[in-house]
DNA sequence: TAAGGATTGTGAAATAAAGAACAAATGAAT
DNA sequence: ATTCATTTGTTCTTTATTTCACAATCCTTA
């Protein structure tokens, strides 16, 4: 069905025009045109009606999108009407940060255990999230578990992914700056701070001189 | 000259192949095909010649290139010679996350100074980074910072960029889940772990579906 | 209920990016 | 020196994505 013509592009935006339903539900606005909503999430118009084309006829012509339908919608494609769990592995700086972090209030997203290596973190809690150790992830039973998400040393990914895989898990959003060779049934989404900074600078300096000339 | 034909994807890859250099050199390794290379990176060998090419001829028809040579134009390409000196706004669990980073170790960047409006933050240290208050961003000169890493909770990243953008900074790596609105000479990347983490799920439920049909 | 204004959904055109194929050039081996 | 294997740089083809343009349709208001 849609998952066979739905762009990569355009699926890719998805979350963002949910989150920016979310907001404008929550602000009580019951309908929207492409243009009003293309201004708020910096995107062309007529982007969005192609995208929300892909799924069938969602808004009324001379009317626009209703929001509430448009973010319930977007909610069922999205898998938000259900509870996604994830694990995390590597409870380091980052990883601190992000169990610290509540992924439930704006996302049905709950990390349900952590792993690590280090004995002085094994058997802690952090933010009401377990940490246990690194042999118990093969151990677990993670046929529920939809990713898992990595913050561990670069040098670690690998071998961490690969004892995730082994237990069942498919999904990854790796946070560690190096490239995961996994088979074809994975999927990994990479996050790489250290590539968008450097993205980033590239493309000041490069606007720069392109306004100057 | 380079920059009005670089194409922005090509651009986007150029800090992946950096870093990847990095680590050959690191390793020893003096000289790479373009079709190893691409297996390390997992990008077509293809796309990657046709990458290095809009810089010229960067390697030599049946050796290959030179990974000193070609890490270090990559280096200045990106700026990498130079320390790239970065502010950071909102030290909370993610912000300090990204303080006690070393970003000197494989990237020329440094986090100079954070901002916050904390009384309880402002005044310390973390990881040897002073934290100030909002207001010093407007009296702090920042000609010499490149970028602002905002961190601050969705409802004040607009805010705080304005201001950031009012001191002289005109880049900003944004981790709050809200789209900013800034002029046109500021540049904005977004790194949204949300956005991820829904799309991984999406392609993940998508992927089954293509498997099974 | 009729008219006018708004806005969608979508073909067709334009742009951007990726991939195939191969001549040209180089390195390596004898 | 000569041959052969290797690998680049690049042209051409294909695929993906964005944008244009507008008929079709629905809302709104009088
Ligand atoms: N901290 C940041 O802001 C930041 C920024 C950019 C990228 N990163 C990347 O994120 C990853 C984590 O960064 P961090 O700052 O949290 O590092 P960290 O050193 O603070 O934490 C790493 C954690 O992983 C654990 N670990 C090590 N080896 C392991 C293994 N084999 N299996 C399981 N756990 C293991 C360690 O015990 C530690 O708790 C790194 O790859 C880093 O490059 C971090
Ligand atoms: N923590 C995570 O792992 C995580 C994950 C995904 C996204 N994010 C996003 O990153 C941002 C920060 O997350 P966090 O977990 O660190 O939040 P946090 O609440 O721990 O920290 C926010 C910090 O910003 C400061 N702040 C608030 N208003 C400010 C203002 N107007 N100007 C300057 N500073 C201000 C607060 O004092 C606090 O120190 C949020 O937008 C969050 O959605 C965080």
């Amino acid at each position: 069905m849609a998952s066979q013509t739905v762009p990569q592009a355009t699926a890719e935006r998805l979350p963002l025009y949910y989150r920016t339903l979310q907001q404008l539900v929550a602000n009580g606005k019951t309908r929207i045109s492409s243009s009003k909503f293309g201004e708020l999430v910096q995107i062309d118009s007529t982007t969005i009606r192609k995208d929300f084309s892909y799924f069938g006829a969602l808004g009324r012509k001379g009317y626009g999108y209703d929001t509430q339908y448009l973010m319930d919608f977007l909610k069922k494609t999205l898998y938000q009407d259900e509870l996604n769990r994830v694990i995390l592995i590597g409870v380091g700086h980052l990883g601190t940060a992000l169990l610290n972090h509540n992924f439930l209030k704006n996302n049905n997203t709950q990390i349900v255990r952590a792993y690590d290596v280090d004995p002085k973190k094994i058997g802690t809690e952090v933010s009401g999230t377990k940490v246990f150790a690194m042999d118990e992830l093969a151990a677990n039973d993670h046929h529920e578990i939809v990713a898992a998400i990595l913050t561990v040393p670069a040098a670690h990914a690998q071998e961490a992914a690969e004892k995730a895989l082994a237990s069942g898990i498919r999904g990854f959003l790796n946070f560690s700056p190096t490239t995961l060779n996994l088979p074809e049934n994975a999927y990994v989404r990479h996050v790489d701070m250290t590539v968008e900074l450097q993205a980033l600078i590239y493309f000041l300096n490069h606007s720069m001189e392109t306004k100057n000339s």
